[in-house]
DNA sequence: CAAACCACTTGCAAAATGCAAGTAGCCCTG
DNA sequence: CAGGGCTACTTGCATTTTGCAAGTGGTTTG
């Protein structure tokens, strides 16, 4: 998982390496859709992620510009992570995602209202998700990414 | 891996149970962009997919009902998998993942046409996809899904 | 100053993967 | 109709990744 051992030259493949797995795009999934920056933040997320686990990959993430750390302005020993350009890029994928699972796996106990918004009232729901995070950007770091 | 020991209610998550995982989903795009669809052919793939893992992973998509097969009409020993409309249903998740590849990694050695046509001209590659779906269909396929 | 909190790290068992070598059924050729 | 090759697997085993529980070192809180 270094920058280049590209199985093979397909953008997807590419692509799937650098996010192509569940504890990956968990993660990514609670910086868009429940506003979480920090480590115990992503780890009290019910799936139930190993502090591990979720150490590697906010490492991987970080090394692929997908999100950045700060230090937590009013306290040395904890971070927050938020995603960079690049990393907000990935919405169209998360968003996609969930519209497929509305349609399709409609035995889901409790679908929720965010993402059954998703699919009927695409574009409100990203604007809505979009200006809560620059609104969190604006209160918790300087400049703006 | 059965059929609802899911992790939790969200549907991402859900959906990633389902096919979140890079083989699952380079079997995929071989069925999308590559025409694949036999056994031999997705083991002939440039990643380099093991047997016993390619078997897993359809079987996987069988009963989560996203791929089909049948036995080849020539030969009873070869097996042809097609996507169903559930399947089908992804396609919007593979070309954002694709069209993410195409801006945010431009060092890819080799742009293919196909995934940088896909950005630049979304709708007409997505119907030339699925015209050359449903005329494999057509082909190979008696009562269409 | 002790307890709690925070983002990790470590050790070990369990699971998934990678790889090489089968296997059973079908098909083709001589 | 015997032999070889093809096809979709299965099996066994070594390696890697994951899951889980228990630390650790620095920081903040009461």
């Amino acid at each position: 998982m270094t920058d280049f051992d590209a199985r093979s030259e397909c953008v997807i493949c590419n692509v799937l390496e650098i996010f192509g797995d569940k504890w990956t795009l968990l993660v990514i999934r609670d910086l868009f859709f429940f506003n979480k920056h920090e480590f115990k933040e992503f780890l009290a997320s019910p799936e139930g992620i190993a502090t591990n686990v979720l150490t590697d990959r906010l490492k991987r993430l970080s090394t692929h510009e997908i999100i950045r750390e700060v230090r937590h302005p009013q306290n040395r020993s904890r971070k927050l992570y938020y995603l960079t350009e690049k990393g907000k890029g990935l919405f169209p994928i998360l968003a996609e995602m969930a519209k497929w699972g509305e349609k399709w796996l409609p035995d889901l106990p409790a679908m929720q209202g965010l993402y059954n918004r998703l699919r009927t009232n695409p574009q409100l729901v990203r604007d809505e998700i979009f200006q809560q995070i620059s609104q969190w950007e604006s209160e918790n770091i300087l400049a703006a990414n």
